[in-house]
DNA sequence: GCGAATGGGCCTGTTTGTGGTCCATTGCAA
DNA sequence: TTGCAATGGACCACAAACAGGCCCATTCGC
Protein backbone atom coordinates (compact mmCIF):
# COMPACT_ATOMS: atom_id res chain seq x y z
CA UNK A 1 0.00 0.00 0.00
CA UNK A 2 1.85 3.14 -1.18
CA UNK A 3 0.50 6.42 1.07
CA UNK A 4 0.70 9.81 -1.50
CA UNK A 5 1.97 12.69 -0.22
CA UNK A 6 -1.81 13.59 0.58
CA UNK A 7 -2.83 10.45 2.32
CA UNK A 8 -4.70 9.09 -0.44
CA UNK A 9 -3.89 5.98 -0.90
CA UNK A 10 -3.54 4.02 -4.01
CA UNK A 11 -4.19 0.20 -4.42
CA UNK A 12 -0.59 -1.69 -5.13
CA UNK A 13 1.17 -4.75 -5.69
CA UNK A 14 -1.73 -5.49 -8.34
CA UNK A 15 -1.00 -8.17 -10.69
CA UNK A 16 -3.30 -7.54 -13.55
CA UNK A 17 -2.39 -10.12 -16.56
CA UNK A 18 -1.04 -8.76 -19.76
CA UNK A 19 -3.54 -9.01 -22.49
CA UNK A 20 -2.92 -11.70 -25.32
CA UNK A 21 -4.92 -10.36 -27.99
CA UNK A 22 -6.55 -13.62 -30.17
CA UNK A 23 -6.14 -13.12 -33.82
CA UNK A 24 -9.35 -14.46 -35.12
CA UNK A 25 -7.21 -16.30 -38.37
CA UNK A 26 -5.73 -18.15 -35.27
CA UNK A 27 -8.04 -18.75 -33.55
CA UNK A 28 -9.83 -20.45 -36.79
CA UNK A 29 -6.31 -22.16 -37.14
CA UNK A 30 -6.86 -23.38 -33.69
CA UNK A 31 -10.11 -24.54 -33.83
CA UNK A 32 -9.78 -26.94 -37.17
CA UNK A 33 -5.93 -28.18 -35.61
CA UNK A 34 -8.04 -29.55 -32.70
CA UNK A 35 -10.86 -31.15 -35.35
CA UNK A 36 -7.93 -32.83 -36.99
CA UNK A 37 -6.22 -34.10 -33.79
CA UNK A 38 -9.30 -34.94 -32.57
CA UNK A 39 -10.05 -37.34 -35.66
CA UNK A 40 -13.18 -35.16 -35.84
CA UNK A 41 -12.09 -34.87 -39.84
CA UNK A 42 -10.64 -37.74 -41.07
CA UNK A 43 -7.50 -37.10 -42.94
CA UNK A 44 -8.50 -37.43 -46.66
CA UNK A 45 -11.61 -35.70 -46.47
CA UNK A 46 -12.17 -32.15 -46.90
CA UNK A 47 -12.87 -29.08 -44.93
CA UNK A 48 -16.26 -27.24 -45.61
CA UNK A 49 -15.44 -24.53 -48.41
CA UNK A 50 -13.98 -21.43 -47.38
CA UNK A 51 -16.91 -19.60 -48.29
CA UNK A 52 -18.81 -22.45 -45.68
CA UNK A 53 -16.05 -21.99 -42.76
CA UNK A 54 -16.54 -18.53 -43.14
CA UNK A 55 -20.36 -18.61 -42.37
CA UNK A 56 -19.15 -21.56 -39.64
CA UNK A 57 -16.87 -19.06 -37.43
CA UNK A 58 -18.62 -15.96 -38.50
CA UNK A 59 -15.82 -14.11 -39.80
CA UNK A 60 -14.61 -12.98 -43.53
CA UNK A 61 -13.38 -15.59 -46.18
CA UNK A 62 -9.90 -13.95 -45.96
CA UNK A 63 -9.40 -14.79 -42.00
CA UNK A 64 -10.43 -18.49 -43.46
CA UNK A 65 -7.87 -18.13 -46.07
CA UNK A 66 -5.21 -17.14 -43.27
CA UNK A 67 -5.89 -19.86 -41.02
CA UNK A 68 -6.16 -22.53 -43.97
CA UNK A 69 -1.93 -21.03 -45.05
CA UNK A 70 -1.05 -21.24 -41.32
CA UNK A 71 -2.53 -25.06 -41.61
CA UNK A 72 -0.93 -25.73 -44.85
CA UNK A 73 2.22 -24.41 -43.67
CA UNK A 74 2.61 -26.68 -41.41
CA UNK A 75 1.62 -29.62 -43.28
CA UNK A 76 -1.86 -30.48 -41.85
CA UNK A 77 -4.02 -29.74 -45.29
CA UNK A 78 -3.52 -29.19 -48.81
CA UNK A 79 -5.73 -27.59 -50.92
CA UNK A 80 -6.94 -28.23 -54.76
CA UNK A 81 -8.43 -26.24 -57.27
CA UNK A 82 -11.05 -26.89 -59.59
CA UNK A 83 -14.55 -28.34 -59.87
CA UNK A 84 -13.63 -31.36 -57.46
CA UNK A 85 -11.67 -28.78 -55.15
CA UNK A 86 -11.44 -28.30 -51.54
CA UNK A 87 -8.92 -28.53 -48.44
CA UNK A 88 -8.18 -31.86 -47.57
CA UNK A 89 -7.07 -33.03 -44.69
CA UNK A 90 -3.29 -34.68 -45.31
CA UNK A 91 -2.85 -38.10 -45.22
CA UNK A 92 0.16 -39.16 -43.58
CA UNK A 93 -0.62 -37.40 -40.57
CA UNK A 94 -1.49 -40.11 -38.40
CA UNK A 95 1.98 -40.63 -36.94
CA UNK A 96 4.54 -38.17 -37.82
CA UNK A 97 2.69 -34.19 -38.34
CA UNK A 98 -0.56 -34.26 -36.32
CA UNK A 99 0.87 -36.47 -32.97
CA UNK A 100 3.98 -34.32 -33.01
CA UNK A 101 2.64 -31.38 -33.16
CA UNK A 102 0.16 -32.15 -30.56
CA UNK A 103 3.25 -33.80 -28.38
CA UNK A 104 4.66 -30.55 -28.58
CA UNK A 105 1.60 -28.46 -27.48
CA UNK A 106 0.94 -31.04 -24.79
CA UNK A 107 4.33 -30.89 -23.42
CA UNK A 108 4.93 -27.46 -23.51
CA UNK A 109 1.97 -27.50 -21.54
CA UNK A 110 3.23 -29.90 -18.88
CA UNK A 111 2.85 -27.46 -15.53
CA UNK A 112 -1.36 -26.87 -16.92
CA UNK A 113 -1.76 -30.58 -17.18
CA UNK A 114 -0.24 -31.32 -14.02
CA UNK A 115 -2.76 -28.86 -12.32
CA UNK A 116 -5.44 -30.22 -14.57
CA UNK A 117 -4.70 -34.03 -13.00
CA UNK A 118 -4.85 -32.62 -9.65
CA UNK A 119 -7.62 -30.64 -9.86
CA UNK A 120 -9.79 -33.43 -12.00
CA UNK A 121 -8.51 -35.91 -8.86
CA UNK A 122 -10.37 -33.64 -6.41
CA UNK A 123 -13.09 -32.83 -7.97
CA UNK A 124 -14.74 -36.23 -10.18
CA UNK A 125 -15.13 -38.62 -7.43
CA UNK A 126 -16.70 -35.66 -5.54
CA UNK A 127 -19.02 -35.16 -8.25
CA UNK A 128 -19.61 -38.63 -8.52
CA UNK A 129 -21.00 -39.02 -5.19
CA UNK A 130 -22.73 -35.97 -4.94
CA UNK A 131 -24.65 -37.44 -8.41
CA UNK A 132 -25.18 -40.73 -6.95
CA UNK A 133 -27.80 -39.06 -4.13
CA UNK A 134 -29.33 -36.60 -7.03
CA UNK A 135 -29.50 -38.42 -10.15
CA UNK A 136 -32.76 -38.88 -12.33
CA UNK A 137 -33.65 -41.19 -14.53
CA UNK A 138 -33.11 -39.24 -17.42
CA UNK A 139 -29.26 -38.36 -15.98
CA UNK A 140 -28.62 -42.64 -15.87
CA UNK A 141 -30.52 -42.84 -19.42
CA UNK A 142 -27.97 -40.59 -20.63
CA UNK A 143 -24.92 -42.47 -18.99
CA UNK A 144 -26.16 -45.64 -20.11
CA UNK A 145 -26.35 -44.11 -24.26
CA UNK A 146 -22.71 -43.55 -23.24
CA UNK A 147 -21.85 -46.58 -22.07
CA UNK A 148 -23.25 -48.39 -24.91
CA UNK A 149 -21.84 -45.88 -27.27
CA UNK A 150 -18.37 -46.57 -25.77
CA UNK A 151 -18.48 -50.90 -26.48
CA UNK A 152 -20.06 -50.41 -29.88
CA UNK A 153 -17.59 -47.54 -30.97
CA UNK A 154 -15.59 -48.29 -33.66
CA UNK A 155 -12.60 -45.48 -33.66
CA UNK A 156 -10.65 -43.87 -31.34
CA UNK A 157 -12.31 -40.28 -30.88
CA UNK A 158 -15.71 -41.90 -31.37
CA UNK A 159 -14.59 -43.38 -28.15
CA UNK A 160 -13.48 -40.10 -26.57
CA UNK A 161 -16.54 -38.88 -27.41
CA UNK A 162 -18.58 -41.66 -25.31
CA UNK A 163 -16.21 -41.12 -22.68
CA UNK A 164 -16.28 -37.40 -22.15
CA UNK A 165 -20.43 -37.76 -23.22
CA UNK A 166 -20.53 -40.44 -19.66
CA UNK A 167 -18.35 -37.85 -17.33
CA UNK A 168 -20.61 -34.86 -18.69
CA UNK A 169 -23.69 -36.87 -17.89
CA UNK A 170 -22.85 -37.61 -14.07
CA UNK A 171 -22.09 -33.99 -13.69
CA UNK A 172 -25.20 -33.11 -14.97
CA UNK A 173 -26.98 -35.63 -12.75
CA UNK A 174 -25.50 -33.45 -10.15
CA UNK A 175 -27.74 -30.40 -11.37
CA UNK A 176 -25.13 -27.87 -9.96
CA UNK A 177 -23.71 -25.58 -12.66
CA UNK A 178 -20.63 -25.32 -10.94
CA UNK A 179 -19.82 -29.25 -11.06
CA UNK A 180 -21.00 -29.20 -14.57
CA UNK A 181 -19.13 -26.46 -15.35
CA UNK A 182 -15.88 -27.29 -13.47
CA UNK A 183 -15.81 -30.88 -15.44
CA UNK A 184 -16.63 -29.69 -19.28
CA UNK A 185 -12.97 -27.52 -18.56
CA UNK A 186 -11.90 -31.05 -17.45
CA UNK A 187 -12.72 -32.88 -20.26
CA UNK A 188 -12.59 -30.03 -22.93
CA UNK A 189 -8.60 -29.42 -21.90
CA UNK A 190 -8.08 -33.86 -21.35
CA UNK A 191 -8.75 -34.43 -24.68
CA UNK A 192 -6.03 -32.81 -26.12
CA UNK A 193 -3.87 -35.00 -23.76
CA UNK A 194 -6.15 -38.12 -23.97
CA UNK A 195 -5.21 -38.11 -27.86
CA UNK A 196 -2.02 -39.49 -27.07
CA UNK A 197 -3.00 -42.41 -25.13
CA UNK A 198 -2.53 -45.41 -27.32
CA UNK A 199 -5.41 -47.41 -28.88
CA UNK A 200 -5.98 -50.48 -27.28
CA UNK A 201 -8.77 -52.46 -26.74
CA UNK A 202 -7.84 -54.11 -23.01
CA UNK A 203 -7.84 -50.39 -22.09
CA UNK A 204 -11.00 -49.52 -24.05
CA UNK A 205 -12.43 -53.10 -21.99
CA UNK A 206 -10.72 -51.31 -18.54
CA UNK A 207 -12.49 -47.94 -19.20
CA UNK A 208 -16.00 -49.34 -20.26
CA UNK A 209 -15.68 -51.66 -17.37
CA UNK A 210 -15.14 -48.75 -15.13
CA UNK A 211 -17.70 -46.54 -16.58
CA UNK A 212 -19.93 -49.51 -15.78
CA UNK A 213 -19.60 -50.06 -12.62
CA UNK A 214 -19.79 -46.40 -11.77
CA UNK A 215 -23.02 -46.06 -13.71
CA UNK A 216 -24.58 -49.04 -10.91
CA UNK A 217 -23.42 -47.47 -7.90
CA UNK A 218 -25.18 -44.26 -9.30
CA UNK A 219 -28.13 -46.57 -10.13
CA UNK A 220 -28.11 -47.73 -6.87
CA UNK A 221 -27.68 -44.78 -5.28
CA UNK A 222 -24.43 -45.47 -3.04
CA UNK A 223 -22.46 -42.55 -2.70
CA UNK A 224 -19.71 -44.05 -1.02
CA UNK A 225 -19.42 -46.64 -3.57
CA UNK A 226 -19.48 -43.99 -6.19
CA UNK A 227 -16.75 -41.85 -5.18
CA UNK A 228 -14.56 -44.43 -4.68
CA UNK A 229 -14.84 -46.57 -7.69
CA UNK A 230 -14.65 -42.97 -9.29
CA UNK A 231 -11.14 -41.99 -7.24
CA UNK A 232 -10.19 -45.49 -8.82
CA UNK A 233 -11.26 -45.19 -12.40
CA UNK A 234 -9.28 -41.16 -12.33
CA UNK A 235 -6.42 -42.75 -10.85
CA UNK A 236 -6.35 -45.60 -13.47
CA UNK A 237 -6.43 -43.05 -16.41
CA UNK A 238 -4.05 -40.88 -15.20
CA UNK A 239 -1.56 -43.16 -14.52
CA UNK A 240 -1.94 -44.24 -18.22
CA UNK A 241 -1.75 -40.70 -19.11
CA UNK A 242 1.43 -40.63 -17.11
CA UNK A 243 2.94 -43.79 -18.66
CA UNK A 244 2.86 -42.03 -21.82
CA UNK A 245 4.09 -38.88 -21.03
CA UNK A 246 7.17 -40.32 -19.60
CA UNK A 247 7.39 -42.33 -22.87
CA UNK A 248 7.16 -39.56 -24.97
CA UNK A 249 10.09 -37.94 -22.34
CA UNK A 250 12.31 -40.59 -22.24
CA UNK A 251 11.92 -40.28 -26.20
CA UNK A 252 13.03 -36.94 -26.52
CA UNK A 253 10.42 -36.13 -28.80
CA UNK A 254 9.56 -33.02 -26.72
CA UNK A 255 12.74 -30.96 -26.72
CA UNK B 1 -21.07 -37.55 -44.13
CA UNK B 2 -21.86 -35.58 -47.41
CA UNK B 3 -20.58 -37.66 -50.24
CA UNK B 4 -19.95 -34.92 -53.53
CA UNK B 5 -20.95 -36.58 -56.74
CA UNK B 6 -17.02 -37.31 -57.66
CA UNK B 7 -16.66 -39.83 -54.28
CA UNK B 8 -14.45 -37.20 -52.61
CA UNK B 9 -15.74 -36.43 -49.05
CA UNK B 10 -16.52 -33.42 -47.30
CA UNK B 11 -16.61 -33.60 -43.19
CA UNK B 12 -20.28 -32.06 -42.09
CA UNK B 13 -21.85 -31.81 -39.10
CA UNK B 14 -18.95 -30.03 -37.65
CA UNK B 15 -19.55 -27.79 -34.52
CA UNK B 16 -17.24 -24.75 -34.87
CA UNK B 17 -17.74 -22.33 -31.95
CA UNK B 18 -18.46 -19.05 -33.68
CA UNK B 19 -15.61 -16.66 -32.60
CA UNK B 20 -16.00 -13.90 -30.07
CA UNK B 21 -13.67 -11.21 -30.55
CA UNK B 22 -12.66 -10.05 -26.75
CA UNK B 23 -11.99 -6.44 -27.20
CA UNK B 24 -8.93 -5.45 -25.38
CA UNK B 25 -10.63 -2.74 -23.30
CA UNK B 26 -13.63 -5.10 -22.37
CA UNK B 27 -10.92 -7.77 -21.16
CA UNK B 28 -9.24 -4.79 -18.77
CA UNK B 29 -12.61 -3.98 -17.89
CA UNK B 30 -13.46 -7.74 -16.30
CA UNK B 31 -10.48 -7.49 -14.97
CA UNK B 32 -10.85 -4.42 -12.91
CA UNK B 33 -14.29 -5.34 -12.05
CA UNK B 34 -12.91 -8.93 -10.78
CA UNK B 35 -10.36 -7.27 -8.28
CA UNK B 36 -12.96 -4.62 -6.99
CA UNK B 37 -15.78 -7.79 -6.51
CA UNK B 38 -12.89 -9.53 -5.09
CA UNK B 39 -11.94 -6.60 -2.67
CA UNK B 40 -8.21 -6.42 -4.17
CA UNK B 41 -8.95 -3.23 -4.21
CA UNK B 42 -10.97 -1.24 -1.50
CA UNK B 43 -13.77 1.56 -1.86
CA UNK B 44 -11.88 4.86 -1.26
CA UNK B 45 -8.48 3.20 -3.02
CA UNK B 46 -7.32 4.42 -5.95
CA UNK B 47 -6.41 2.37 -9.25
CA UNK B 48 -3.08 2.84 -10.66
CA UNK B 49 -2.57 5.81 -13.15
CA UNK B 50 -3.94 5.19 -16.51
CA UNK B 51 -0.20 5.37 -17.83
CA UNK B 52 0.44 2.90 -15.47
CA UNK B 53 -2.27 0.90 -16.13
CA UNK B 54 -1.17 1.03 -19.99
CA UNK B 55 2.11 -0.32 -18.88
CA UNK B 56 1.19 -3.68 -16.45
CA UNK B 57 -1.83 -4.68 -18.69
CA UNK B 58 0.10 -3.64 -22.04
CA UNK B 59 -2.17 -1.54 -23.91
CA UNK B 60 -2.43 2.05 -24.81
CA UNK B 61 -3.64 4.45 -22.65
CA UNK B 62 -6.89 5.31 -24.88
CA UNK B 63 -7.99 1.47 -24.53
CA UNK B 64 -7.43 1.94 -20.56
CA UNK B 65 -9.86 4.96 -20.74
CA UNK B 66 -12.50 3.63 -22.55
CA UNK B 67 -12.39 0.87 -19.48
CA UNK B 68 -12.42 2.96 -17.85
CA UNK B 69 -15.65 4.86 -18.34
CA UNK B 70 -17.33 1.64 -18.55
CA UNK B 71 -16.27 1.06 -15.15
CA UNK B 72 -17.88 4.99 -14.57
CA UNK B 73 -20.74 3.93 -16.02
CA UNK B 74 -21.80 1.42 -13.94
CA UNK B 75 -20.60 3.24 -10.73
CA UNK B 76 -17.91 1.24 -9.76
CA UNK B 77 -15.21 3.78 -9.86
CA UNK B 78 -15.41 8.10 -9.97
CA UNK B 79 -12.33 9.56 -11.44
CA UNK B 80 -11.22 12.82 -10.37
CA UNK B 81 -8.61 15.19 -11.96
CA UNK B 82 -5.72 17.40 -10.50
CA UNK B 83 -2.66 16.74 -8.71
CA UNK B 84 -4.18 14.46 -6.08
CA UNK B 85 -6.44 12.73 -8.69
CA UNK B 86 -6.91 9.32 -9.82
CA UNK B 87 -9.89 6.80 -10.25
CA UNK B 88 -11.81 5.72 -6.90
CA UNK B 89 -13.15 2.90 -6.24
CA UNK B 90 -16.82 3.86 -5.06
CA UNK B 91 -17.94 3.60 -1.23
CA UNK B 92 -21.33 3.27 -1.75
CA UNK B 93 -21.04 -0.21 -0.72
CA UNK B 94 -22.92 -0.11 2.61
CA UNK B 95 -24.73 3.02 1.92
CA UNK B 96 -27.03 3.73 -1.45
CA UNK B 97 -26.10 0.31 -2.52
CA UNK B 98 -29.60 -0.57 0.03
CA UNK B 99 -29.60 -4.03 1.73
CA UNK B 100 -33.12 -4.62 -0.08
CA UNK B 101 -31.45 -4.50 -3.41
CA UNK B 102 -28.83 -6.60 -1.96
CA UNK B 103 -31.13 -8.94 -0.47
CA UNK B 104 -33.47 -9.08 -4.04
CA UNK B 105 -30.41 -10.02 -6.09
CA UNK B 106 -29.10 -12.61 -3.40
CA UNK B 107 -32.62 -14.63 -2.99
CA UNK B 108 -33.48 -14.52 -6.88
CA UNK B 109 -30.07 -16.28 -7.43
CA UNK B 110 -30.85 -18.71 -4.44
CA UNK B 111 -30.58 -21.55 -6.96
CA UNK B 112 -27.48 -20.48 -7.72
CA UNK B 113 -26.27 -19.59 -3.84
CA UNK B 114 -26.88 -23.28 -3.11
CA UNK B 115 -24.98 -24.71 -6.29
CA UNK B 116 -22.43 -22.35 -4.85
CA UNK B 117 -22.52 -24.00 -1.57
CA UNK B 118 -22.36 -26.85 -2.36
CA UNK B 119 -19.14 -26.36 -4.81
CA UNK B 120 -17.49 -24.53 -1.68
CA UNK B 121 -18.27 -27.39 0.36
CA UNK B 122 -16.57 -30.11 -2.14
CA UNK B 123 -13.65 -27.68 -3.09
CA UNK B 124 -12.28 -25.67 -0.69
CA UNK B 125 -11.31 -28.66 1.81
CA UNK B 126 -9.69 -30.22 -0.71
CA UNK B 127 -7.98 -27.00 -1.48
CA UNK B 128 -6.52 -26.52 2.00
CA UNK B 129 -5.55 -30.27 2.23
CA UNK B 130 -3.73 -29.71 -0.87
CA UNK B 131 -1.85 -26.28 0.25
CA UNK B 132 -0.99 -28.32 3.77
CA UNK B 133 1.59 -30.17 1.83
CA UNK B 134 2.78 -27.28 -1.05
CA UNK B 135 2.80 -24.14 1.13
CA UNK B 136 5.81 -22.22 0.45
CA UNK B 137 6.92 -19.70 3.75
CA UNK B 138 5.89 -16.34 1.10
CA UNK B 139 2.02 -18.61 1.13
CA UNK B 140 2.20 -18.43 5.18
CA UNK B 141 3.17 -14.96 5.43
CA UNK B 142 -0.10 -14.16 2.91
CA UNK B 143 -1.90 -16.36 5.56
CA UNK B 144 -0.73 -14.58 8.68
CA UNK B 145 -1.17 -10.85 7.02
CA UNK B 146 -4.88 -11.74 6.64
CA UNK B 147 -5.37 -13.12 10.08
CA UNK B 148 -3.94 -10.09 11.51
CA UNK B 149 -5.52 -7.86 9.41
CA UNK B 150 -9.02 -9.63 10.07
CA UNK B 151 -7.99 -9.09 14.03
CA UNK B 152 -7.67 -5.69 13.44
CA UNK B 153 -10.13 -5.19 11.26
CA UNK B 154 -12.62 -1.92 12.21
CA UNK B 155 -15.40 -2.37 9.87
CA UNK B 156 -17.63 -4.97 8.08
CA UNK B 157 -16.37 -4.84 4.37
CA UNK B 158 -13.18 -4.46 5.75
CA UNK B 159 -13.33 -7.63 7.57
CA UNK B 160 -14.33 -9.07 4.91
CA UNK B 161 -11.81 -8.13 2.42
CA UNK B 162 -9.29 -9.70 4.56
CA UNK B 163 -11.48 -12.89 4.87
CA UNK B 164 -11.30 -13.23 1.57
CA UNK B 165 -7.44 -12.55 1.01
CA UNK B 166 -7.50 -15.70 3.67
CA UNK B 167 -8.93 -18.42 1.48
CA UNK B 168 -7.30 -17.08 -1.75
CA UNK B 169 -3.85 -16.69 0.29
CA UNK B 170 -4.61 -21.14 0.74
CA UNK B 171 -5.54 -21.17 -3.19
CA UNK B 172 -2.70 -19.87 -4.50
CA UNK B 173 -0.18 -22.12 -1.76
CA UNK B 174 -1.67 -24.70 -4.19
CA UNK B 175 0.41 -23.23 -7.19
CA UNK B 176 -2.52 -24.90 -9.25
CA UNK B 177 -4.25 -22.63 -11.41
CA UNK B 178 -7.35 -24.11 -11.73
CA UNK B 179 -7.82 -24.45 -7.83
CA UNK B 180 -6.51 -20.78 -7.26
CA UNK B 181 -9.42 -19.75 -10.09
CA UNK B 182 -12.06 -21.92 -8.68
CA UNK B 183 -11.53 -20.30 -5.32
CA UNK B 184 -11.68 -17.20 -6.57
CA UNK B 185 -14.62 -17.67 -8.33
CA UNK B 186 -16.19 -19.35 -5.10
CA UNK B 187 -15.18 -15.97 -3.27
CA UNK B 188 -16.61 -13.35 -6.03
CA UNK B 189 -19.71 -14.83 -5.64
CA UNK B 190 -19.86 -15.58 -1.77
CA UNK B 191 -19.20 -11.64 -1.29
CA UNK B 192 -22.16 -10.69 -2.26
CA UNK B 193 -24.03 -13.48 0.35
CA UNK B 194 -21.52 -12.48 2.62
CA UNK B 195 -22.74 -8.89 3.31
CA UNK B 196 -26.05 -10.26 4.80
CA UNK B 197 -24.52 -11.86 7.76
CA UNK B 198 -24.88 -9.86 10.95
CA UNK B 199 -21.95 -8.09 12.08
CA UNK B 200 -21.03 -9.90 15.42
CA UNK B 201 -18.28 -9.59 17.65
CA UNK B 202 -19.16 -12.97 18.80
CA UNK B 203 -18.98 -13.96 14.76
CA UNK B 204 -15.81 -12.35 13.90
CA UNK B 205 -14.01 -13.87 16.40
CA UNK B 206 -14.88 -17.31 15.66
CA UNK B 207 -13.93 -16.86 11.87
CA UNK B 208 -10.41 -15.37 12.96
CA UNK B 209 -10.14 -18.65 15.49
CA UNK B 210 -10.89 -20.91 12.70
CA UNK B 211 -8.37 -19.15 10.02
CA UNK B 212 -5.61 -19.39 12.93
CA UNK B 213 -6.50 -22.89 13.42
CA UNK B 214 -6.38 -23.66 9.79
CA UNK B 215 -2.85 -21.40 9.39
CA UNK B 216 -1.44 -23.56 12.17
CA UNK B 217 -2.44 -26.56 10.52
CA UNK B 218 -1.31 -25.84 7.24
CA UNK B 219 1.98 -24.61 9.03
CA UNK B 220 2.54 -27.59 10.75
CA UNK B 221 2.28 -29.07 7.16
CA UNK B 222 -0.75 -31.40 8.51
CA UNK B 223 -3.25 -32.22 5.28
CA UNK B 224 -5.43 -34.37 7.34
CA UNK B 225 -5.89 -31.58 10.03
CA UNK B 226 -6.10 -28.63 7.31
CA UNK B 227 -9.30 -30.60 5.44
CA UNK B 228 -10.78 -31.54 8.74
CA UNK B 229 -10.62 -28.00 9.98
CA UNK B 230 -11.39 -26.50 6.73
CA UNK B 231 -14.27 -28.71 6.36
CA UNK B 232 -15.55 -27.23 10.28
CA UNK B 233 -14.74 -23.75 9.15
CA UNK B 234 -16.94 -23.70 5.87
CA UNK B 235 -19.82 -25.90 7.34
CA UNK B 236 -20.12 -23.04 10.33
CA UNK B 237 -19.88 -20.04 7.96
CA UNK B 238 -22.24 -21.70 5.69
CA UNK B 239 -24.67 -21.96 8.90
CA UNK B 240 -24.49 -18.83 9.41
CA UNK B 241 -25.49 -17.82 6.03
CA UNK B 242 -28.31 -20.00 5.86
CA UNK B 243 -29.60 -18.98 9.40
CA UNK B 244 -29.68 -15.56 7.62
CA UNK B 245 -31.51 -16.69 5.05
CA UNK B 246 -34.02 -18.28 6.49
CA UNK B 247 -34.64 -15.22 8.41
CA UNK B 248 -34.86 -12.69 5.37
CA UNK B 249 -37.23 -15.33 3.88
CA UNK B 250 -39.50 -15.38 7.13
CA UNK B 251 -40.25 -11.82 7.33
CA UNK B 252 -41.06 -11.98 3.83
CA UNK B 253 -38.16 -9.45 2.35
CA UNK B 254 -37.15 -11.18 -0.24
CA UNK B 255 -40.61 -11.04 -2.15
C1' DG C 1 2.43 31.62 -8.14
C1' DC C 2 5.05 27.61 -10.08
C1' DG C 3 5.47 22.97 -11.10
C1' DA C 4 4.20 18.26 -10.95
C1' DA C 5 0.90 14.74 -11.43
C1' DT C 6 -3.47 13.64 -12.62
C1' DG C 7 -7.57 12.50 -15.95
C1' DG C 8 -9.68 14.15 -20.57
C1' DG C 9 -9.33 14.45 -25.17
C1' DC C 10 -7.55 14.48 -29.86
C1' DC C 11 -4.80 13.00 -33.82
C1' DT C 12 -2.26 9.75 -36.74
C1' DG C 13 -0.44 5.51 -38.29
C1' DT C 14 -0.77 0.50 -38.05
C1' DT C 15 -2.74 -3.80 -37.68
C1' DT C 16 -6.54 -6.74 -38.32
C1' DG C 17 -10.51 -8.13 -40.31
C1' DT C 18 -14.69 -7.59 -43.50
C1' DG C 19 -17.11 -7.52 -47.71
C1' DG C 20 -16.74 -7.60 -52.26
C1' DT C 21 -14.89 -8.60 -56.88
C1' DC C 22 -12.34 -10.92 -60.24
C1' DC C 23 -9.43 -14.73 -61.72
C1' DA C 24 -7.54 -19.62 -62.68
C1' DT C 25 -8.56 -24.22 -62.33
C1' DT C 26 -11.04 -28.33 -62.77
C1' DG C 27 -14.34 -31.88 -63.91
C1' DC C 28 -19.23 -32.85 -64.35
C1' DA C 29 -23.38 -32.60 -67.21
C1' DA C 30 -25.67 -31.30 -71.25
C1' DT D 1 -16.92 -31.20 -77.13
C1' DT D 2 -18.64 -27.33 -74.75
C1' DG D 3 -20.60 -24.78 -71.16
C1' DC D 4 -21.01 -24.24 -66.49
C1' DA D 5 -20.64 -24.54 -61.73
C1' DA D 6 -17.84 -24.95 -57.76
C1' DT D 7 -13.62 -24.61 -56.05
C1' DG D 8 -9.27 -22.06 -54.12
C1' DG D 9 -6.27 -17.74 -55.00
C1' DA D 10 -5.67 -13.02 -55.10
C1' DC D 11 -6.63 -8.41 -54.57
C1' DC D 12 -8.95 -3.98 -53.18
C1' DA D 13 -11.39 -0.52 -50.35
C1' DC D 14 -13.35 0.26 -46.11
C1' DA D 15 -14.00 0.01 -41.11
C1' DA D 16 -12.86 -1.06 -36.42
C1' DA D 17 -9.68 -1.39 -32.78
C1' DC D 18 -5.76 0.07 -30.95
C1' DA D 19 -0.96 2.03 -29.93
C1' DG D 20 1.65 5.92 -29.27
C1' DG D 21 1.97 10.31 -29.41
C1' DC D 22 0.66 15.09 -27.94
C1' DC D 23 -1.58 18.91 -25.56
C1' DC D 24 -5.04 20.56 -22.34
C1' DA D 25 -7.60 21.52 -17.78
C1' DT D 26 -7.49 20.62 -13.13
C1' DT D 27 -5.72 20.40 -8.60
C1' DC D 28 -2.65 20.27 -5.09
C1' DG D 29 2.20 20.61 -2.78
C1' DC D 30 5.86 23.48 -2.62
Amino acid sequence: MAVKTNGAEVASGLRFERIHQVRAHEYVAEQIRRHIALRLIKPGEALPAERELAGMFGVGRPTIQHALRLLEAAGLVEARRGRTGGTFITQRDQDSLAADDLIVRVMRQRKELEDLLLFRRLIEPAVARVAAGTRRSADLAAMRRAVRGMTAAASEPEYMQHDTDFHIAVAQATGNSFLIRAIEEIRMRLNDAMTLLPESDAWHKRISGEHGELLETIERADPEAAETVMEEHVANSEQSLRAVLAAIRRRGVWK
